[in-house]
DNA sequence: AATTATACTTTGTTTTTCAAAGTTATTTGT
DNA sequence: ACAAATAACTTTGAAAAACAAAGTATAATT
């Protein structure tokens, strides 16, 4: 019985909000606010907390720009991003395999 | 590009704590407090709080009893609690095929 | 008999999440 | 042209969640 260990959770990735912008951002390499907020459905001041949690990790990079004269957030995933959301899916994986039914 | 949706989480077994404890018992069946607080390295009064919660979602059941004149709290999933968890299990699946980078 | 340990629950503090309100600039309607 | 509405955020404050310290009750140890 393989148990699955809790403390290999990176809690900052974990929460669902969280989570979420990792997976949208794995998969789309970047996205700007605007996408983001719609894709996941939650308010605008949610996830900007969100993002800058992600930020202070290293895990994203926002670039603000401007497009014509409206700000424009792209938002991307660093290389430790990467990497840091890879352990977190092999644990995941880990748990599915361990807890499979 | 399949995206995975976060509104597919069950935030009643998301949480660290409580995933643990979800993947312990649907490996083991049952368990004791002392060998869950043992096992997931948390404090009783934060072992206690997140059985509650599982319990008031009808997820867990928790018998208590005496063993000797100690008392005894053994802790079993639900068919409910069963169920919720394969369901949370299939979203991590899809999140992790829908991630593979 | 007094201290220490076991098995919890309750309470209070810290942390996290979230949305309402605020900011600044832009577009639209009249 | 001027007000009103929209866009793209950030900041702030309130609600919820997580956690550990303290409390309760009994048992074992010295």
């Amino acid at each position: 019985m393989t148990l699955f260990d809790i403390h290999q959770i990176d809690e900052t990735i974990h929460g669902r909000v969280r989570l979420g912008i990792m997976a949208f951002l794995a998969a789309s390499g970047t996205a700007d606010f605007t996408s983001l907020r719609k894709h996941l459905a939650v308010s605008d001041g949610n996830l900007s907390t969100h993002l800058k949690k992600l930020e202070d990790a290293a895990y994203i990079a926002q670039h603000k720009s401007f497009a014509g004269r409206k700000p424009l957030t792209q938002i991307e995933l660093t290389p430790q991003g990467r990497t840091a959301f890879l352990a977190y899916l092999e644990a995941m994986s880990r748990l599915v395999s361990a807890s499979a039914m």
